[in-house]
DNA sequence: ACAATACTCTAATAATCGTTAGAATAACAA
DNA sequence: TTGTTATTCTAACGATTATTAGAGTATTGT
């Protein structure tokens, strides 16, 4: 009687479940949490096939988690709305927090302490606020003008260092990327204090970040 | 370079994704909430094999959600910690506002406005403690004993028809149970609804009102 | 109208997963 | 020791999914 109902149900729960089971279409929505994008431009970031990107985008369509629109000749692929961001950081996390082998490998390239907590956050948003820092954002000029956090300047990594002049030498720098699975924050870090910077990192994206309750502009 | 061990990161997070989607899982997932059983329960429950129920225990074991410990002749089953509860009700809030057609199945079943806003949560936290309205947990004695919303009181579905004379008729009375997904709220509300109470239902278990941020005791 | 672009759709294969049955194990009881 | 209970482990099957190749479609540019 209520079987059959309750079997429905969490069928369909499952289905978004699904999408979230396969690593590249984890790695598509952190992706689409940075800004919406192509297909094309999703392949190449994820380093997959278009065909096989389509495919993915298709299971997370199906599960309504991702939604496109066509703009001239291209399809535009973008998250759904903010919870799903807010459920790709709380999945995340979960799986930071149980998996002991995850949690060495992060550390293993991230370098440096890791997981910010309310406090940290609260504090670099103040201080940033009252420019005693300077956040850093070196994701693509087009994902930080999607989203980016408070107060944030952006010099896109690649282009970093021919635009070392904009940066000053005697103040804190903290560079952020997609999030702390994205290596771009580590890579600058490195760059910087090669020359001289007094630069640290924050594993947290634009996800995380909102899903700390925080605001994004 | 960055590639392989980007993989490797994403493929550990979908491994919780992967223990997320399946409909039975989920539904063992959600029977754990509220709180630890042995696998002979939790298969009854879930009206599954006790070797199909030992299967799909193992892969919530393998992503971490859920752990183990003997005792006895029986092994006890148990959520990792809160942070699964409440990954689990952000999957289902997720599900729930991306899916039309699971938010018709739902309002079929439970009859009646439904979700819960952050307000009437706290304004229903406000009145119970004010002894304005008597919230009424229906679920087994052994579930109300592992977690209850604040002042709730305990009377299971089952021996509900046999204790009525415990409740007054002049109170209001808000039931809950599991969750969205369980219906013992609902036959609640349906049994003493025809014998005179002044009652309704809210569809928040113990993880949709931890997961919004409200205390549990 | 024709080609080029940026995809999607269909079909096919290999790998993985859900499910069940039967054997094995661990704790207790007689 | 032998049996019982509660559960896991192993093996096997069919069903589902990931991935790739090839054909098809919508839009733009010439």
């Amino acid at each position: 009687m209520s079987r059959a109902l309750k079997d429905l149900l969490y069928e369909h729960v499952a289905r978004v479940g699904k999408a979230l089971s396969s690593p590249k279409r984890l790695e598509l929505l952190e992706l689409l949490a940075q800004g919406e994008k192509t297909v094309e431009i999703l392949a190449n970031e994820a380093s997959i096939d278009i065909k096989l990107a389509s495919a993915h985008l298709r299971v997370l369509k199906y599960s309504r988690l991702v939604g496109s629109r066509r703009e001239g000749r291209f399809i535009i692929h973008y998250l759904a709305d903010e919870n799903v961001a807010t459920l790709w950081a709380t999945l995340h996390t979960v799986a930071t927090e149980r998996q002991v082998e995850l949690q060495v490998a992060l550390e293993n390239i991230t370098s440096g302490p890791e997981r910010l907590t309310a406090e940290t956050r609260l504090s670099l948003f103040n201080k940033a606020k009252q420019g005693k820092v300077i956040v850093l954002d070196v994701r693509p000029a087009a994902e930080y003008q999607a989203a980016h956090l408070p107060y944030a300047r952006s010099i896109p990594l690649i282009e970093l260092k021919r635009r070392l002049a904009e940066l000053p030498k005697n103040k804190e720098i903290v560079a952020y990327c997609r999030g702390p699975f994205c290596l771009m924050s580590g890579e600058a870090v490195a760059l910087l204090k090669k020359r001289g910077y007094k630069v640290s990192k924050i594993s947290d994206g634009v996800a995380e970040w909102a899903a700390a309750g925080l605001p994004v502009e």
